[in-house]
DNA sequence: AACTCCCTCAACCGCCTAGTA
DNA sequence: CTACTAGGCGGTTGAGGGAGT
């Protein structure tokens, strides 16, 4: 169907709008209501198209808006609605009350979405992220700074073994993304023959744990033997990480729980009545059920993902969290606050994390 | 103080759908 | 059935302002 008439066609007034502009819109409205909107500017005087009208009518000027800072409970129902509902502004706004889809969108756009990202989930999916590549940067700096931790374990010997642990997670994980590389079909294996980089940076973090290039060739090895062959299981590349978890535990060296944001965020504080209508699974909200895993395809690289070149010292981390905190700062009261409900803060706030900086 | 960079958000653009003649 | 319009929606832009240097 033809594109509605565009207003400046006529030699309307587009930009912002004028405080005369508002109240002559707010009294013809008031008077007798917004009718077609269409006809109303010309009814009030007013230099501008129809949708000019009511989109500054339904989005600024509408007496029932509510304006300021989104509070811990609309984060949350955004986030959660987003899961179940995706991009769907309009519909995810009537269940916020007093807050326009354009307000969500540019929230979303502005602070979750980066958050999202900065966690390593992807922000579409909610699930957690698979590309590698997407995850490495973080990985590597939590590496360096499990590295630097426990060259300083002699003089702080009660962090010695939440180090060990965290250094443990770590390298778990890494291994695990890597392994989900693999897994990938087509593109990925491919590159097989030609993971320098990958090599590289996994090496990085193995070498803090004292791990030899050789025994990082066998735990490949092991791992992807094990799975594909002897242990006899079907293997879906797509499978969310926490399924081939589940499957690495048959393995002859069998991960602890991988460092696993879903252990962090299933804390209570993040439930929202934990599943959608629909039986949706959100990670960050928490859901104890399996069954409603979506199987995620790998997402594209992202271009806004945050670049971390730094990794070589133990300010990674606490440069990662400032800048999860620095998308909070402008909203919810201001910097990091001590609630507990911004979920990056969580796992930031380990007392670990606190005991590094 | 001056400049640059980055973030926020109001506003616009263009597409889609429903309704109607 | 087609053509057209109005309203609605999601994506994108860019002005303004704050922070950093």
């Amino acid at each position: 169907m033809g594109r509605s008439p565009c207003c400046d066609e006529n030699g309307l007034k587009k930009g912002p709008w004028t405080p005369e502009e508002d109240q002559q819109l707010i009294q013809h409205i008031q008077k007798h209501g917004h009718g077609s909107w269409r006809a109303l500017p010309k009814l009030a005087g007013l230099n501008r198209c129809g949708k000019s009208c009511r989109l500054r009518w339904t989005n600024y000027l509408r007496p029932d808006i509510k304006r300021g800072k989104f509070s811990q409970d609309e984060e949350q129902t955004i986030l959660h609605l987003h899961s179940i509902l995706g991009n769907k502004w309009s519909a995810i706004a009537t269940h916020l009350p007093g807050r326009t889809d354009n307000e969500i969108k540019n929230f979303w756009n502005t602070h979750l979405k980066k958050k999202l990202i900065q966690m390593g989930f992807d922000p579409m999916t909610h699930q957690p992220r698979t590309d590698i590549f997407s995850s490495l940067p973080y990985l590597l700096a939590l590496a360096n700074d499990m590295r630097d931790l426990i060259m300083e374990q002699h003089q702080y010997p009660a962090l010695d073994e939440q180090a060990m642990r965290l250094q443990a997670e770590a390298t778990q994980l890494a291994k695990l993304e890597y392994l989900h590389y693999l897994l990938q079909p087509t593109a990925n294996n491919s590159s097989l023959n030609g993971i320098t980089d990958m090599e590289a940076a996994l090496n990085l973090m193995l070498n803090s744990s004292s791990t030899s290039k050789s025994q990082l060739d066998q735990n490949q090895a092991s791992m992807i033997s094990s799975i594909l062959g002897s242990n006899n299981i079907i293997v879906n590349s797509s499978q969310p990480l926490h399924h081939q978890n589940s499957l690495l535990s048959n393995l002859s060296d069998p991960p602890q729980v991988p460092f696993n944001f879903q252990t962090a965020l299933n804390s209570e504080e993040y439930q929202m009545g934990g599943q959608g209508s629909n039986g949706n699974y959100h990670p960050l909200l928490g859901d104890d059920s399996d069954d409603h895993w979506v199987i995620p395809s790998p997402p594209a690289s992202d271009p806004s993902i945050p670049h971390h070149p730094h990794h070589g010292s133990g300010n990674s981390i606490r440069n990662l969290q400032n800048d999860a905190s620095s998308s909070t700062s402008s909203y919810g009261g201001g910097a990091r606050t001590s609630s507990s409900y911004n979920w990056p803060e969580l796992f930031f706030e380990d007392p670990i994390m606190h005991e590094i900086s």
